[in-house]
DNA sequence: TAGATTGTTAATCGATTAACAATC
DNA sequence: TAGATTGTTAATCGATTAACAATC
């Protein structure tokens, strides 16, 4: 562990996880950098990068053991580690969220989801009764939260990420409209989908001045 | 328009556009790159470089009219056009999707959404009742879709996007976890929640890694 | 051993930052 | 005009790709 690792390979190894898992699936058991490289559509040199900042998991002469480096990805990304999450809001999307089953099998629980509306504070969503929010400082302290996704309007989110962090949450998964202001040792991921679609709709635009100036 | 705009900056410009609609209810009226990247905590630098990928926005001396640089942005985005998107899956995602305002006010507007579930076909959800994915086929071609949003399991999703693709959908975004294999003029945006997710974990971890290492 | 394929160094490419002449 | 700030070129930095010696 000496050089950082780029964030550009970070972002990358949640793919080679997913594709790993793949060929476990079919019973593979080894694979070559360049038999993975045309499935996953990237080259082999930049998977043989990417792996060896990590340290050796292949063999010269025969590839990568599959199940090996499945697992070595998995508790890269900690997926054999254990977190808890708490969902901030109970909007149609943290309630998405709260259903998600996939999570848990990545090591992150769901162990609480907020929301501030007396309208659906007691309701159920899936496996999770929505508590008040006015509880959610006595519940980080009781049950130790690493995570919290906010699902809440920008007007909200601000405050109640900075209070969550006074409180210890180290992880925000940012789906609301702006950007959080925290500390940097905080980790803030964000999952901006209005942008995401805008991107979208840029290349449409695109497509389409390019397909008029090709007439 | 001669050399591509690279991804990174496509990448950038909803963020550009979310902070400059920030300045405009604000009522700020003029903004220099150096102002602009203290508060987006990017260089003035990339900022000028970003905005000159499409023309001078600019004007020497002054920086930049926020009124007109926003609308010039917008444009650039698509969000003064117009397009049809639809709904693939009603669970908790594609519901959650089909309820989101802000779409709209950016120029995408959600017509359908649908389902294979008999026990989810002609309820309603927000404004939107659940159609047969039976009828997709017609839908598309009397209305004209441009985008769709995948949010079905992997194991349907491959297919029902080949099928639309030949309808004439132009742009996918996909959040099953999976990669599409379409043919390269066809627009796929990826959301995988889960992997963004496994970053978070991957950086705790990695905290911890380095926290254990400074003791 | 011969063949295959890694780990790793070197070369290339692209993106970001710095610098400054142009100009409002 | 003097001052400010862009547009744009040049320098730097980082990430990707290519090449190949090491080695299983």
């Amino acid at each position: 562990m000496q050089k950082a690792i780029s964030q550009a390979v970070i972002k990358r190894l949640p793919r080679y996880y997913r594709y790993l898992g793949e060929l476990m699936d079919e019973g593979i058991e080894r694979i070559s950098s360049s038999e993975l490289s045309q499935r996953m559509k990237v080259t082999a040199s930049q998977i043989r990068q990417d792996l060896n900042n990590f340290g050796g998991f292949g063999h010269q002469g025969y590839g990568y053991h599959v199940p090996t480096l499945y697992n070595e990805i998995g508790n890269l990304l900690g997926v054999n580690d254990h977190h808890n999450m708490i969902i901030i809001g109970a909007g149609n999307l943290g309630r998405a969220l709260a259903n998600y089953e996939n999570f848990s099998k990545r090591g992150t629980s769901i162990i609480g989801v907020f929301d501030n509306d007396p309208s659906v504070i007691g309701s159920v969503t899936g496996k999770h009764q929505i508590k008040d929010i006015k509880g959610v400082e006595a519940f980080v302290k009781e049950h130790g939260v690493d995570i919290a996704a906010i699902c809440i309007p920008k007007s909200a989110a601000g405050e109640v990420a900075k209070n969550l962090a006074g409180l210890g949450v180290r992880a925000f998964w940012n789906f609301s409209h702006m950007d959080l202001e925290l500390p940097e040792e905080y980790i803030v991921e964000n999952v901006h989908l209005s942008e995401s679609l805008m991107q979208i709709s840029y290349m449409i635009q695109d497509q389409d001045k390019k397909r008029e100036k090709d007439k």
